[in-house]
DNA sequence: GTCATATACCTAGAGGTCCTATGTATGACC
DNA sequence: GGTCATACATAGGACCTCTAGGTATATGAC
């Protein structure tokens, strides 16, 4: 039982900014997030999770257990696919990029989403401005 | 295999206003909208799916088969309690309200919901006016 | 050089939530 | 007496996220 050299790094990380908030929230909201990350350009993987938590200034976190079976469901149905290619570090890396189905689904989720927190706002009695 | 009466009923309710969006959005989120209902007093199980249903005009369904399950892990978790008693048609109904941990609970998700919605719309590039 | 660190990928299994489909019961109204 | 809406309930499946584990390697500090 040795302890392994990378795996201080992970709980470091870990332990770093955990919010703990959100445990099921994001639960119908990653694909949307992760669609909307790739609008502006391919990105891999490892990138997109760190540009969504730049976004939220860290309110949210992607565990990479959420984010690469979310990005082979999605490379599944159609909505992204990806190319092997070399990152600016010289890293072996799978580059995203959203196909025309990801871009229509993109709309779709996100009007989705405006419609549902619309309608949660209503009734948690927010005023519409 | 005779087509039961009440059957059809359940039919033509589903069929009304069935927007089929949100369907993994309200994960988290029953709960809250549960809570939030209950603020105002209590109210039993079929009349809070109504209630949120009449308040999202419709947008958002509240299936038994959520709702139900819903009240009971609830309840469970000590954040509401039940009476049994009658309602105002004289039918047998569980009196539902919240506990003192419930409506803190409420308080925390409604934060917590404000959080993620601001963290997502940020992604989504939204101006926050 | 070698050690630690950050980058970059991956997966199995657990846990939790919602929905579908099904079932029962009864008050009110025609 | 039949139909409808109300009011409860639950089993099973589908789905998603997270925990916890695993591998590999470029880079910079020492």
């Amino acid at each position: 039982m040795t302890r392994l050299p990378w795996l201080r790094t992970r709980l470091t990380c870990i332990r770093g900014t955990m919010p703990k908030n959100t445990p099921e929230l994001l639960k119908g909201t990653l694909d949307l997030l992760i669609l909307k990350t790739l609008e502006s350009g391919p990105m891999h993987g490892y990138a997109i999770a760190r540009a969504i938590e730049e976004a939220t200034e860290q309110a949210l976190q992607i565990e990479e257990g959420s984010l690469y079976p979310a990005l082979y469901r999605m490379t599944n149905r159609g909505l992204l696919r990806f190319e092997w290619g070399l990152s600016a570090a010289n890293r072996r890396i799978k580059s995203y990029r959203l196909t025309a189905r990801g871009r229509k689904r993109l709309k779709l989720e996100t009007a989705n989403w405006g419609q549902f927190t619309q309608a949660v706002a209503r009734v948690l009695g927010e005023q519409p401005a």
